[in-house]
DNA sequence: GATGGTAATGCAACTGAGTTGCATTACCGC
DNA sequence: GCGGTAATGCAACTCAGTTGCATTACCATC
């Protein structure tokens, strides 16, 4: 018997059919702390199929193990929630790394409340921050020759 | 003598060339609150080709005659810079309606302000609210009527 | 362990936003 | 009016995301 893995037990719990691609695409997501795009989900699990993997993002998403964030790109990422509970779409603000193209969780930080003028009825909130990221910003610093990036996204 | 219209005026001040598809396109902003898609230029402006319209708002945008925003639906709006001195991008919060996907400036508000670890090195910041707008929710409260929207997207 | 129904996958073709190249046309200074 | 530069139109392209349909894997049930 297979070991169950601990991607596999998580989709479960969530009600879904715990596929052999779905926990990679889980464990994928599981591996890093930067959001993901589906370009970078697909040079990570070369043999899956481009559709596959959207419709995989789709269904985790709809039971909640991922959050969706957008970059100033437009491009949408993708984040696991670690904690099986709450984690919803917006309850942290992002970052995004106009150097590295990284974008990730500040999920120390809360979402700054904001006072709306009467009449709007609030569903949800985003707050985008983008700038340099540390590590990007120590490259400079250190480096002082600006040999940016080579690792085309 | 053609009156000189005070888009024209205005083109000239940013530096750009005043023609006749500039005009119109700011006009067309200006005679709005709601920030408008490509798309709902090219329907406001049907003699004009889809790509002039492109070209038109990006420089419109480098001369900030104007500023974008992206809905959470990913489709970048764009919205008339009132003042001519300041309103850069992102220093107002933007409110997207979820029932009518009209998509408004908070001008009235600062962009509250966020912490972030040491290391980050802050560009920009975006925050975008988004639920029901005063006119959809009054529309609702008062409902029991019929005239509902007809106006759909 | 075989069997069948449902859900998941692969492939191809499509949509819609945004871009690029190139030939044509309008604008402005002279 | 004339010429050079900038703006326009058109076609073709990229890239994210979606849809339809045939095929395959999963799980339960016998
Ligand atoms: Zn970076
Ligand atoms: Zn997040
Ligand atoms: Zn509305
Ligand atoms: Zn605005």
């Amino acid at each position: 018997m297979d070991a169950p893995t601990a991607a596999a037990k998580r989709l479960k719990e969530a009600g879904l059919r715990p596929t052999r691609f779905r926990e990679r695409t889980l464990e994928a997501l599981w591996a890093t702390d930067a959001a993901l795009s589906h370009k970078d989900l697909v040079s990570r699990l070369p043999d899956l199929d481009r559709v596959t993997i959207f419709r995989c993002i789709k269904q985790l998403r709809k039971s909640s193990l991922l959050h969706k964030v957008r970059g100033t790109d437009g491009v949408s990422r993708f984040v696991a929630n670690r904690t099986s509970g709450s984690s919803c779409p917006g309850n942290h603000p992002h970052f995004f790394c106009l150097s590295c193209g990284a974008l990730t969780c500040l999920e120390g930080l809360r979402l700054p409340h904001l006072e709306l003028p009467t009449g709007f009825e609030v569903r949800g909130k985003q707050f985008l921050v983008e700038g340099i990221c540390p590590g990007c910003a120590q490259g400079r610093a250190t480096a002082a020759g600006p040999d940016e990036k080579e690792t085309s996204s």
